[in-house]
DNA sequence: GTTGATTGTGCAAGCGCTTACATTTTCCTG
DNA sequence: CAGGAAAATGTAAGCGCTTGCACAATCAAC
């Protein structure tokens, strides 16, 4: 019906409400501030022509956005997944709108990626995990974007952020396993460079080695990307080791189920043959056959409270705190304990 | 180092090169159409500040973002997340940044979000599925924002979209199903309302049906939101029929395994006592066991296609093409035949 | 050394909005 | 009903950038 008109302005509607700019303006900002005669007539005006304001030029003159941006390594991806979900419902109960975009995880897309988000007016942005280049943090506290790092936590960090201590849950975890009588242990995990969860998640199984005495020299890692059938691969090339390992711990699920997927294809039975573990508890966990063993991350919650802290920080020009969410050992059925050495 | 000075604009950057801001300007946008020396110096002062453009300034004054904005209704499913990641990368690759932003499954919060990314200055949008309020479709043309609809396909859709034909594969399926041997099918779908994918799944099962001449009167139905544990409940209930039915086919995946899981803890054997079949293919679909037959969708390849057809549109100002994708249906463990009556 | 093309730059007018500040209207008080 | 405070509205100056147009510099050819 409207046709091809162009797209109307702020301008277009106080002419037609017979009005100034600025009341419009203040209609839409500040409706408390203009009577309500006139607000009527604006707002009738504003929904005859259909006007949405230009959100860059409101952004240049007002200097906020109410936009929040996430920058996370991959959407394909369960754990983020889950987090972000819950971070964004949060954000929007509280009136902001979020943005996400992903690097694919290749470092050097993350700095772009920071760039394009604040250009576009973000007022806040969430993180994940701690490493990236300094000249970053600086660049974000030049431009003051409140930034809140997620998935990591370190007591010690100069960042404000919220997350578990990845490397002090898997070495409980590493501790349960040597508990229940595993001496020879293998991991297989996710690549560590650039990538200080899994750096921690190694770091913390070296920990629980040592803790009890263990041999860390003797100590077999594969390193490899976050994929099933890398999982699967690492297992094969584990279990050509000799004595075998009885206990394998993974340094995320999709690769402990990649090593249960292969296990199962060779015959080899979890766990009487030998022990998975995992980490992160995603859906996929429970599915698998034999269940995972694995640290369950409280990831919801996460989302959540990053939400209400990001935008505390925000409104209140605060610093923001440093966070530490408990992780907890879920035990399921792919791991057994050893009692005598076969 | 350079403390806390404020953020450089465009003049300051000009005034330390001893240039204009237009020449400035057109260093950053047009660089053949400066000289190499002054480029040189502009380039310098640039780094030397630390400049970045405003973006919505930018925007304001170029009217062009290279920015795509897309709107899932969820991200923490393993469904969208594969696509996305596909056509973000795809996008990347071409100097256009994607944004996303997800509407937690509720149709009200689409439009708000689209008109969120809209005047943020999104180019393109991407969207999932036909059904929505024609009004949108308007502002969105009035706006000459270019959208593609993903994850659906229609042959007579008015809209450019990319997706493949829900209610044709799952009849495909159910011919499969029905071939088998099997004429007590019941369904566990996912919520039809406000969700053509779910609808038109549906509508396949009826169709292979009737196909068969089987009594569409007597086919029972259970709709039921996404999550795996809906799926275990649906299955409960529809095991309590009598006769019970010897295949169950679900709308997608997830609720799939979310019955294959509660038979497994019910003792009920699946193929043997009772077949399930998913919709989508995703991972948990081969790790889950036994392995569910499904339909296999192109998800990556979607989401690549999406993307170049989308930049397609954009810069040719073209309307945009309706592409059908193919899916296939792949045969696991889950679905077994019937040959005699039990 | 002119002259006329051919670049390379600068000037300045917006782009659509917000917000101090100025002005007008309204409302209460005496 | 005058007077003044308070509330509502208008005026206009930017916010940081792009770009059409005008002007200056460069260069080849005569």
């Amino acid at each position: 019906m409207t046709g091809s008109r162009s797209i109307p302005t702020l301008d277009d509607v106080a002419r037609t409400a017979g009005v100034s700019t600025a009341t419009v303006s203040r209609c839409l900002n500040t409706p408390e501030r203009v009577i309500e005669k006139t607000r009527a007539k604006v707002l009738h005006a504003v929904d005859q022509l259909g006007y949405t304001p230009n959100f860059g030029a409101r952004a240049m003159a007002a200097k906020r956005t109410f936009t929040i941006g996430a920058i996370i390594p991959t959407m394909d991806n369960a754990i983020f997944a889950r987090g972000l979900q819950a971070f964004q419902e949060e954000l929007h109960a509280r009136g902001y709108t979020l943005l996400v975009s992903s690097t694919a995880y290749q470092a050097d897309a993350e700095a772009e990626q920071i760039r394009a988000l604040v250009a576009r007016g973000a007022d806040g942005l969430l993180l994940i995990g701690y490493e990236r280049d300094p000249a970053l943090y600086e660049f974000l506290d030049r431009r003051s974007v409140s930034t809140l790092i997620a998935w990591a936590y370190s007591k010690d960090s100069a960042q404000p952020s919220i997350g578990f201590d990845n490397r002090a849950s898997m070495q409980a975890l590493t501790d349960r396993v040597i508990g229940m009588g595993h001496r020879n242990i293998a991991m297989i995990s996710g690549v560590t460079r650039g990538n200080d969860r899994a750096a921690a998640r190694l770091a913390g199984v070296r920990d629980g080695l040592q803790a009890h005495g263990l041999d860390t020299n003797a100590f077999c890692v594969i390193e490899t990307p976050y994929e099933i059938e890398n999982g699967a691969r690492a297992f094969d090339v584990l279990m050509q080791q000799s004595p075998r390992p009885t206990a394998i711990m993974c340094g995320n699920d999709v690769l402990a189920v990649g090593a249960v997927r292969r296990a199962r294809e060779r015959g080899i039975r979890v766990p009487d043959d030998v022990s998975i573990t995992g980490f992160d508890d995603i859906e996929l966990a429970s599915i698998v056959s034999p269940a995972l063993t694995t640290v369950h991350v409280p990831h919801r919650e996460m989302g959540r409270r990053a939400a209400q802290e990001l935008v505390n920080m925000l409104e209140t020009g605060g610093k923001g705190p440093v966070i530490e969410l408990r992780s907890r050992i879920v035990v399921r059925d792919s791991l057994k304990g050893i009692t005598a050495q076969d």
